[in-house]
This record gives structure tokens, C-alpha cells and sequence, in this order.
DNA sequence: CCTAAATATATGCTTTACCGTATATATGGG
DNA sequence: CCCATATATACGGTAAAGCATATATTTAGG
């Protein structure tokens, strides 16, 4: 894929799509309304960000009825797979991530994904 | 090491910065002349990447006599040289990054490191 | 149709990043 | 001391990023 490497940085550069592109790669897919309820900031903010990451084509979408899932491209190069997947493992317990994580645990009415597979 | 991984990432995104990075990771020890030339930029525009990379504990950076050779900061956290040492295999030979290290193969008169070891 | 929920986009603003050019500082050698 | 080389910094300008708030769009359900 065409993926131009500073580009790609520059989205890991922002620390709300570095949220989110941390709590996808543990998550897999996941609605806007996780991630706005997860990180704790703006619906506007989040949908901002990740048309971003989407238009840098780190991301993709999928509709399901009235939510949209979003989850890591899976056609990236190796070399950015494997720059998500370290940084994932190495920072999911850290500051923002491991919280994150647990503020989606514990979301209430939470679509879906979670409960009827 | 405290290190902010959106800002550690910052300093990835910068097409400059990222392909001093990628030099460095190939070949240790560069001054900014042997980078000024590699990449074609000026001098100024080197240096002051160079002072931002060292600000964020990116790079170290040591004088011999008129020359200040910089290197990627040996005590980065795991995750962060994993993701350059994954970054500068994969990008070697790509587009501008061969390019680079051809040039500095190339550079006259270059100092110190590359002749008297 | 009409409403509510989920998501996206527009607008106006503030801040930050990057650049080119010019100048300063430090070092080594006569 | 003086000069040349290597490197750093200052300055002024332009462009881009990010935000909050408001509004539009899509979908599901009655």
C-alpha cells in the first residue's frame, strides 16, 4: 500500500488517535461511541480524528445499522503493523492506555460488538 | 526513561527528522555536515532538527573537536527502538532513505568516523 | 412522516510547526 | 590574534493543526 512514513507518524503524533489506535489494536473494531465514552473527550473531536486516520488510510470503517465501526487497517505494511503491534504491547498499561481500556469496560448500554456476537 | 509516546512520535513525523533518524539507526555516529549533505538540506534546517530531536531525548549528541556527531539516544524505552530499529529496516531502501545513505557513501573530505577508526 | 440517536461536517479561532535568511558562537590552525 | 570551518540560534513570515461550538446527515423505530 502507499503509505508515505512521516505522514504515518504524524497520525501517531496526536495523543487522542494514538488513544484510540492503541485501544483498537487491543479492542479490534470499535464503534465512535466506544471510543468518545473510552478516551472521555468530544464526539465531534473523535469523529474529527478519525476521518484523519482514515483519509491516511490507517483505519477503516464499516456501517452496522446506526453505529460505525472502526478498526486498523489490516492491508498495512509490515513495517506499520509491526510499529502498531510494539507500541500497542509496550504502552497498553501505561498512563492514558490502560485507563482507557477500563473505561470501556465498564460502559454502560454498549452496542453490539461486545455483547451479541 | 519519561518519554510521551504522541511526542516521541512527533519527532517521527517530520520527513527531516525521520530520515536523519533512519541514518543514524544504519550507520551510529553522524556530524551534521555528514547529514547536511546526505540529505541535501541546508544547514540551519539540520541543526535545528537536530536541537528538537535532542530535546526530546531522541538523540544524543557529542563534540570532537569541530565536529558534533549525534546518535540515536542509546537509552531510549524498549518499545521505542524496537519501533526504530523496525522503522530503518523497513524503509532502508525505500524511497529517499537508500538515497541518503548513498550520498553519504559518496561525500568528500568526510571527517573522522569513516576513515580514522 | 416524525423523532431520537449516532455520526459527520462547517465555521471561526488560537496555537504550533516549519522555513529561509541572517547572524552568533566555538574550535583549530597559522 | 586572525581567519576559516563547523555548528547553533534569532527573526519574521506562512501554513497547518487542533479545538469548541453549532449544524447537517443518516438510520431506526414508532
Amino acid at each position: 500500500m502507499q503509505i508515505e512514513p512521516a505522514n504515518f507518524y504524524k497520525q501517531l503524533a496526536d495523543e487522542t488517535r494514538l488513544r484510540s489506535l492503541v485501544l483498537m489494536m487491543a479492542e479490534g473494531e470499535l464503534c465512535v461511541c466506544e471510543l468518545t465514552y473510552a478516551l472521555g473527550v468530544s464526539q465531534p473531536k473523535i469523529s474529527r480524528h478519525l476521518a484523519q486516520l482514515r483519509e491516511a488510510r490507517l483505519v477503516q470503517d464499516r456501517r452496522a445499522g446506526q453505529w460505525i465501526y472502526y478498526r486498523v487497517n489490516p492491508e498495512l505494511p509490515d513495517w506499520a503493523r509491526t510499529v502498531l503491534d510494539t507500541t500497542m504491547i509496550g504502552l497498553r498499561n501505561g498512563k492514558p492506555f490502560g485507563r482507557d481500556r477500563d473505561a470501556l469496560e465498564r460502559m454502560p448500554n454498549r452496542p453490539g460488538a461486545a455483547c451479541c456476537a
